[in-house]
DNA sequence: AGATTGAGTGAACATCTGTTCACTGAAAAA
DNA sequence: TTTTTCAGTGAACAGATGTTCACTCAATCT
């Protein structure tokens, strides 16, 4: 009934010949991933550097050789969980080419990510809104590039006598905006949803799609 | 620099007459005033009954005559939110005849009532991700049932022949979803930037219109 | 070889946390 | 009038919190 999971300190035999870099990149990689399991159920501003220290194994002190506080900590783990969510993006562009239109593989990459990355996602749509002001820009910001390449992408896609660059700015917020939604619903629920979530994002898509394919700007 | 506002015990004079469930009602307005307050910056999982007893101006154990836990005060909280959310919608329903589109007046209603009900807007969609469990389901809950209701405008302004039920309750979400994006951006940013968030909503309102007036169901 | 660096230690601190308990005193009920 | 009710008090508790400090001792540098 005590203690939840890892220990890493004293090396116990299995990490022989640990450098020194190696070893401190091992319990800082073990703080993350700590924080980013407690704070699973409440929030980044209800998590305390103890907490993350018993967590971890080390004394509440060591904590201090990472990281200068708690703020800093979710910093780092906006970068990372970022790193997470443009891997995904990544593969929605360069999609399956077994999948024949565009919605039905980007609706099985997001929800095949968010299942894997459970935690960076939850992460991000979690602090964005209630995390420490700080850490809530720095998503907001993240989230604003994410916008501006999809309207990049989307400029690709539409006839540019119909949409004017505020327009194409505006409808990639509200997809970006449907796509966090479903996201929150993923995790939200247990697993077994996933069938009905994904269906009623494709619908979604194909809902915005034919609207976007009727559109004409101004 | 100590005590924030109010302070109410004791009652100075100011309450000269004033009945017993008067003066219960009023701490617990009290209570409830300064939890959303405090909280607004943070979230619920990191309030502390001991800070929303110091800002009414009351010793610690006073809080339990009104609440059990910080919890239930949250579960009073939701509830009360819903109650200014669904002013509003009853507000957009309504809709001002001098408006001649259904757009430009439900923007502009939920622009007024998100700058005047910030606190309880703020609280919905913060806590609605980032609070104890049992308020994440409360909140969720309430919002299902306001896309219920939607879906249930949008049944009598559609077409029963190109629209399946289950179609109008997916667009419902999306909807939902967007306009709750918009309420986001308007608590995020300074008031100056209102005006270019409810063009960005009206757009997008406009744009998934097209959509709807195009769509065939299955 | 010896000197230096720095991740992790452990005690100590002042402060804050939730919760208990017996209490007061005025409004309401008898 | 006397009795009861109950919102608010104030002390006390056991434990958690962030941060300080002087320390160890093995990997690294010289």
């Amino acid at each position: 009934m005590e203690g939840t999971s890892e220990r890493l300190p004293d090396s116990p035999g299995g990490h022989p010949a640990e450098s020194r870099v190696e070893r401190k990149e091992r319990t800082r990689r073990a703080i993350m991933d700590a924080a980013l399991l407690l704070c699973d159920d409440s929030s980044l501003v209800a998590l305390s550097l103890r907490q993350v220290a018993k967590e971890v194994g080390i004394v509440p002190t060591a904590f201090y050789r990472h990281f200068p506080s708690i703020e800093d900590l979710g910093l780092a783990l906006v970068e990372e969980s970022f790193v997470s969510l443009r891997a995904m993006l990544r593969d929605v562009r360069r999609r399956d080419p077994t999948y024949r239109n565009i919605i039905d593989s980007s609706v099985k990459v997001l929800l095949e990510h968010t299942r894997s990355q459970h935690e960076h996602f939850a992460f991000i749509f979690r602090e964005r809104v209630a995390g420490p002001p700080a850490v809530r820009a720095a998503i907001r910001h993240q989230i604003e590039l994410v916008e501006r390449e999809l309207a990049a992408d989307l400029a690709r896609l539409t006839d540019p006598e119909h949409w004017s660059a505020e327009d194409l700015r505006v409808l990639s917020n509200l997809i970006v905006t449907a796509m966090v939604g479903t996201t929150e619903a993923v995790v939200a629920h247990r697993p077994s949803h996933d069938k009905a979530i994904a269906e009623q994002a494709r619908t979604q898509l194909r809902m915005m799609l034919v609207g976007a394919l009727q559109w004409r700007s101004k």
